[in-house]
DNA sequence: CAGAAAAACCGAAACGTTTCGGTTTTGAAA
DNA sequence: TTTCAAAACCGAAACGTTTCGGTTTTTCTG
């Protein structure tokens, strides 16, 4: 039906590995290469990418893993990626694995055996096991948000340790003592890392850590909202929250609505991402802002990088900043 | 490096075909069944999808061009997609086209080149042209939002009219009778769909419709602001505002928020989907919900049933109704 | 204009499957 | 034990490219 390659040889009269070479950028003399544009267009053929990958051994796909698709800074990371890769011709298959690490594997899998060129992944196992394969295949391997050490990999970090303690500083100059944490699971490295800036914050301005504010919960909506009921009817002395990712400052925010808890009157709060959240809420909050579209430029062009070039350099990390958007949602007491 | 077909036969001394046709499913000998097994695992062999393709003209992936990755509307229904797709052994290549035909149009070509076995859209472009090369190689679309009359496909729709039609009801039927839409481009289906139900409503309801009350603006947040803005500058009468999807419904709160408006006092509000934002706004919004994972569900399976059955029934149309979950945001005057 | 170097061209083989048509094996019935 | 249909098996060809090694054509040099 459609037509080949050899149908333009044919039709040109000019040899299979002209043609080829042509479509791969090679030197064909300028009548021919009128010749074969003309045929080209007439029979509008185009190359087979199928083929064409069973042959380099490419096809021009790369995998993402990630934890939540229903989580924004995910999406905003994938838009921006998928943007850069598809103007390079490179396709993405998204694969969302519900923060599960058998999920996971399965994806990471599946994307192995549909042959992807690299993988692109937010990891939920901290050990990297997942990615043996594509470490072996000597496919590229782009990470985001961790460091996985047992693997050849880049990563892209956001400085979150740097992060949290700016948000927490801020609490402390407004002279907030009991300060709630609600992060995620002790063995995702970015709710440890969090966990870090809020520990070193305290610490520097002498203040008890007291481990019972300090909520450990699935950086879902959800689990927010039952560590915050927890944490609130443990401890009434708090006066000030920060909640260390998108969906848990949703979370925070709709266990304080119900119970009428007023911001900042009876309850200081700094969230975490999303923008156009802070600013819909009244009164506005006040948040720490990851800069996504670096990351998913970052990101995209890491993987290129490797893809192009297929240099064997060392592993790379890149760290980005994270930023402050003040709102009105910390009292000074 | 990677063990083919050919490795398993000569290792068990049997041929190609056998073992082609042990892979899809045909009979064998029990004791060469064994062999195969042993084979394929001692040498993991893996079958090349790739190469399957070539031959069968089959990519086992799905292309999915959607107007914002975004948009929670669009992310919830990729989820649930994905999900069902994948475990049927279909990768799903999410494209993002900004809400922009020319983009959208890129976006389609890019996933033909691709070979993708079939397509599922939210189309930007009403007349559907940019499908038509999927229609002509006879490979399934599917359609969610939105009826293409042009060409073969099926549709899975959510009742947008009666959506709009039970909140700007329950407004009316609280006392107001100057309401705001703020609703999508005219020329958007879902758009012209919910303020058709904007329409019957009030005119069921005897209220003589002014035009300047009704803002067409672009779905998203940034053209809500603008929008409402306006709205409010121009019309000082309306004490009631629907916004007719999720970006939408935060435009607008950030607009009454950072005006110190408040609800529903000043003004009543009903906005659209997401359940947690909802709950997450003091007082709590009253809004429609779309059936986001009936949607994924229907759409996943609809594409399945085509492609394997390949049956060329009668294109397909699927309603799906919505809900109202009431909140706190609407004031009986 | 001869000769040589460079550029352009060429067909065959290969990538790893599926499928076609035909052959062998099996085992149940006679 | 023989017969024969059904089941299992088989290799070759094909899918549409790229690439290898070698041939032809062009262009440049003296």
């Amino acid at each position: 039906m459609a037509a080949t390659i050899k149908d333009i040889a044919n039709r040109t009269g000019l040899g299979l590995a002209t043609i080829s070479s042509y479509l791969n950028g090679g030197n064909v003399r300028e009548k021919n290469r009128q010749k074969i544009e003309a045929a080209i267009k007439e029979l509008n053929f185009e190359v087979n990418e199928v083929a064409r990958g069973l042959k380099t051994n490419r096809t021009h796909t790369i995998g993402v893993v990630i934890p939540e698709l229903n989580n924004i800074f995910c999406t905003e990371i994938i838009t921006g990626m998928e943007d850069i890769l598809r103007k390079k011709g490179y396709a993405t298959i998204v694969c969302d694995c519900r923060t599960d690490k058998k999920l996971e594997r399965e994806a990471v899998e599946f994307l192995y055996r549909k042959r992807v060129d690299g993988i692109i992944n937010m990891p939920v196992d901290s050990t990297g096991a997942h990615l043996k394969q594509f470490e072996i295949a000597k496919k590229p391997i782009v990470i985001i948000d961790r460091k996985l050490p047992q693997i050849a990999c880049d990563s892209v970090l956001v400085d979150n340790r740097d992060a949290a303690k700016k948000a927490v500083d801020i609490l402390i100059n407004n002279g907030h003592r009991h300060i709630g944490l609600i992060t995620g699971p002790e063995e995702i490295y970015t709710a440890k890392e969090r966990y870090n800036g809020y520990e070193t914050a305290l610490s520097e301005a002498g203040i008890q850590i007291d481990p019972g504010l300090v909520v450990h919960s699935d950086y879902t909506i959800r689990g927010a909202v039952s560590g915050v009921e927890k944490l609130l009817d443990a401890h009434p002395e708090v006066t000030a929250l920060f909640a260390a990712n998108y969906e848990m400052t949703m979370g925070t925010m709709i266990v304080l609505n119900e119970r009428g808890i007023s911001i900042p009157e009876q309850m200081s709060v700094i969230g975490f991402d999303n923008r156009e959240f802070a600013r819909a809420l009244h009164p506005t909050l006040t948040i720490i802002t990851q800069p996504t579209e670096a990351i998913a430029a970052q990101v995209a062009e890491t993987i290129l990088d490797r893809l192009e070039q297929g240099e064997q350099t060392a592993p790379k990390e890149l760290y980005l900043k994270t930023e402050v958007m003040v709102g009105k949602s910390v009292k000074n007491i």
